[in-house]
DNA sequence: AATCTCTATGCAAACGTTTGCACGAATATG
DNA sequence: CATATTCGTGCAAACGTTTGCATAGAGATT
């Protein structure tokens, strides 16, 4: 089964040399005369040899592989964002490794412990919905592997973070809602221990309380996840409730996707008796009927971004004990779930 | 910066005795007398001591690592099977490590001539979409390092082959819509090397030659790729040509949601002047108006099936040359934009 | 008292690579 | 001709771990 790779020893057997001699001809070394170099190096390529990865790890004490961990891939947010990562990586020596924690705080605890049997040179990580405590990040640090946050703040845990402002992404989203003539805004929010869903509870907040619209409670419901299906329940409860809304504000496009179809189900006409804005700006949200309006996030930047900002920590050489901490800014996209701002033209 | 890690020598300089005994002791060695057992194992992990993976790996001359070459994880797609692969995976003491080609067969290239740097233990790999030639692929073999494809077949290669039956999920659907009552069905094809691409053409012609339809040059139309943006050009020669037709089979989701657009746009009634059927099953493709009829594909369990098939083929002992060829069968999924067969009530 | 058998532990090699130091030979300087 | 310098190469250690073999000490048998 197993055939075992041509070694420096192979080459320098082969050649009646030392394996040291090897090496420096390898790596070009004045020391050693032509003849010697380019017989080591025609042999090398004759042979396809490939330098031992573990082994110069071992002596160097390093490791090229970075961790990611994302709750999940299979939305497009976090599928785009690891592009990003991967696209910096590519052009580096080192080599990514994708772990998903399902929106599991165990999963996520149990990943990094099994990240640390292996040597790993950094970690990034968009924690789970359910993470509330954060020791299992305090242990990487704790070992000098550095980590960066992204996407989702860990409040209380000081670290690199790479954020995207949703906070104003949603004030804006909802004032533009109050401008196109909308009275009765109602938020679909999502797990209450998420910054991003928080953050965007509270644009929604404070942009009602800025044009002085009564906050209800019964206009702000919390869907119990992330998916399509969770939406139809939380818009059923609005639409048929007896104080039933004019606008529609959802933490995500997957619940603002649901939240049309089951408004069109039961007869709502959109954006004309309620209109509906997303956050996400998935690539087929303009394929909907009518397109749906929503909040676009720079998440390629996000995860490029990111990446940079680990290679730095991992390559820079002396000690600093500041975090950085960045924030992305979003752009409100106006597609037709949502009302033209009346004499705007 | 480098805090160096707590390791067996550092344990046996503390307690005075040798590195030897303390592998041992960890490994319960039933030579060991027991206090010299727990003297090791309370302070490994008072210490939090962890194997170094890359000295057993040098050791071992093993790796843990899989390979993952998937075009492009923003789709649903491989998303899903990424998914699955790491499903299987996570349990074992494997990691994966994920690698995006773009569909590049350059990229793909180069990706594996980087893999053979670092020590793999195994490959699973959907080939990009212009990748005509596997001397990349042979060499892998050749190296012995097990290789498995997925979702997309080599014709002419041999390994393990993970598929799905593309062809009779395309004939299947064509029929349905001969059944429903179109005549001049369309079909909007991909890049003409992928194999899958090319099945679900040959399945479409050849239902179509079943039910003896003639089969029109001007009704087979390559789309330039993958994404929505793709599908409006094909969409709108067809409905705009002298000839059109009165059913699209798209050969994906993404085209033909936009092929659903582009038709409702031109004032065409879905699915009474136009049917349209998809291929993917994604997950947001019920939630359009009308909801889309597609093909399901079991893209979960092929991700899951071929990390399995890979998990075996890297830990069993006895050389075989033989290799697993194993389809999956679709399911038809009928929504509103296929009419209802006749008289099926 | 001499030999034998356990028991518990240590030694050293191995995995593949790099690199500081040393060394022999050839050449240059006095 | 003796010494110094340069050139090309090899030795050995190091990285962390495992494991076959050796061995020291204790107790048991003759």
């Amino acid at each position: 089964m197993k055939k075992t790779r041509v070694t420096i020893k192979d080459i320098a057997r082969e050649l009646k040399i030392s394996a040291s001699t090897v090496s420096r001809a390898l790596q070009d070394h004045p020391a050693l005369k032509k003849e010697t170099k380019e017989a080591v190096k025609t042999l090398a390529e004759k042979w396809n040899y490939r330098p031992n990865a573990m082994a110069l790890n071992l002596l160097r004490q390093t490791s090229t592989t970075i961790a990611v961990i994302v709750p999940d891939i299979t939305s497009h947010f976090f599928s785009a964002a690891v592009t990003g990562i991967q696209d910096i990586f590519v052009s580096s020596e080192y080599n990514i490794m994708i772990c998903i924690s399902n929106e599991s705080y165990e999963e996520e605890a149990l990943i990094i412990e099994n990240l640390s049997k292996v040597q790993i040179a950094g970690v990034l990580v968009a924690p789970a919905s359910t993470t509330l405590d954060f020791d299992h990040f305090r242990k990487l640090q704790k070992n000098d592997i550095p980590l960066i946050i992204f996407d989702r703040d860990c409040e209380g845990f000081e670290a690199h973070k790479v954020l995207v402002d949703d906070y104003s992404g949603a004030f804006e989203a909802v004032e533009y809602l109050i401008k196109s003539g909308c009275r009765k805004i109602a938020h679909i929010t999502g797990a209450s221990n998420l910054s991003t869903n928080n953050h965007r509870l509270q644009g929604y907040i404070d942009a009602l309380k800025k044009n002085n619209i009564p906050i209800l409670e019964e206009h702000i419901i919390q869907a119990s996840g992330f998916t399509h299906e969770d939406g139809i329940q939380p818009t059923e409860l609005l639409l048929r409730s007896n104080n039933i809304p004019d606008a529609i504000f959802a933490v995500n496009d997957r619940l603002a996707v649901s939240a049309m179809r089951t408004a069109k189900k039961l007869k709502f006409r959109i954006p004309e008796d309620i209109a509906i804005i997303g956050f996400d700006d998935e690539p087929h949200s303009s394929y909907f009927t009518p397109a749906l309006s929503t909040v676009w996030q720079p998440v390629y930047s996000m995860g490029m971004l990111s990446a940079r900002i680990l290679l730095h920590e991992i390559e820079k050489e002396e000690e600093s004990k500041e975090f950085r901490h960045e924030v992305f800014k979003t752009e409100l996209v106006l597609r037709g779930t949502s009302k033209k701002i009346q004499g705007d033209f």
